[in-house]
DNA sequence: GTTACACTTGCAACTGAGTTGCATTTAACC
DNA sequence: GGTTAAATGCAACTCAGTTGCAAGTGTAAC
């Protein structure tokens, strides 16, 4: 089985073990964001998927069935626009800090930072983090 | 000078050292978010002031334009919503994270918490980080 | 392989947040 | 009080995301 095939077969999986029929649109945008190198909007994997021919509900719908599944996680950042990624079910630290360029808007994941409490004592104020956001200038705008 | 004057006056004296002109709308707003325990969205906002006769697009001109001077702080909680407050010139709030709580807005300013990068090798796709951001849950509503 | 049916899709119309252009009004300085 | 740049009101707009419904399709069971 060459490449190309054998990424098919994983997101046909991947969707099906999710307990969600496989059709091509649902392929393509896990395919699509397996391969992407940083979260992805919705308007992004429309134009992507364009010459699918896949109707902007149908791209929303599937995005945010993938994410109720489990498949994808749904992120903000900070532009009220949400953007996608796979969830890779490799990892444990499956929440890594994103960051964003305020000037270009591109997104890099940070897996090589982690945050560090100076004291010992834990903040009240602060029970659960599930996001971790980063805003500045990248290496291309600066 | 009563209470009721004074906040006029606060208001009134902090729009204006921000380098705007004090108008009803602007020193309205102010004293909403001053006196509201948490943040607010242009919609609240432009609601309180419904009496005033405000238009929304000069409510959200006014919002913005308040956040640029920084005399209030603009957040998302996550529904793609803006959320608006006023920034309590007490704190320096350039230099440490800010904790957002996903379900109340409440905003949490985290002296005690730094970033720690793993790798010694200085990101290249990272030239300036300018404000940090982590988004949960907080105590109250854990 | 055929079939049946629930799941999925395309379309179009909708909501709601936020923006913009422009004519009119007004706060602030003299 | 008069002048003027800043601020406002209005209306029309963009863009993200949702929804109802009829038509199409993946899947399991035969």
């Amino acid at each position: 089985m060459n490449k190309k095939a054998k990424s098919q077969e994983w997101a046909r999986e991947r969707i099906r073990s999710a307990g969600l029929r496989a059709t091509p649109a649902r392929i393509a945008t896990l395919k699509l964001l397996q391969n992407s190198e940083s979260p992805l909007t919705h308007a992004e994997v429309s134009d992507a998927l364009h010459n699918l021919e896949i109707d902007k509900a149908t791209v929303f719908r599937n995005l945010n069935d993938l994410v109720s599944k489990k498949v994808l996680r749904r992120s903000t950042l900070g532009d009220n626009v949400w953007r996608f990624e796979v969830i890779q079910d490799t990892h444990e630290h499956d929440s890594h800090p994103h960051f964003v360029c305020i000037d270009c808007g591109a997104v890099t994941c940070m897996e090589g930072v982690v945050l560090k409490q100076k004291t010992s004592l834990a903040n009240p104020l602060l029970k659960q983090v599930t996001e971790i956001l980063l805003r500045g200038q990248c290496g291309e705008c600066a």
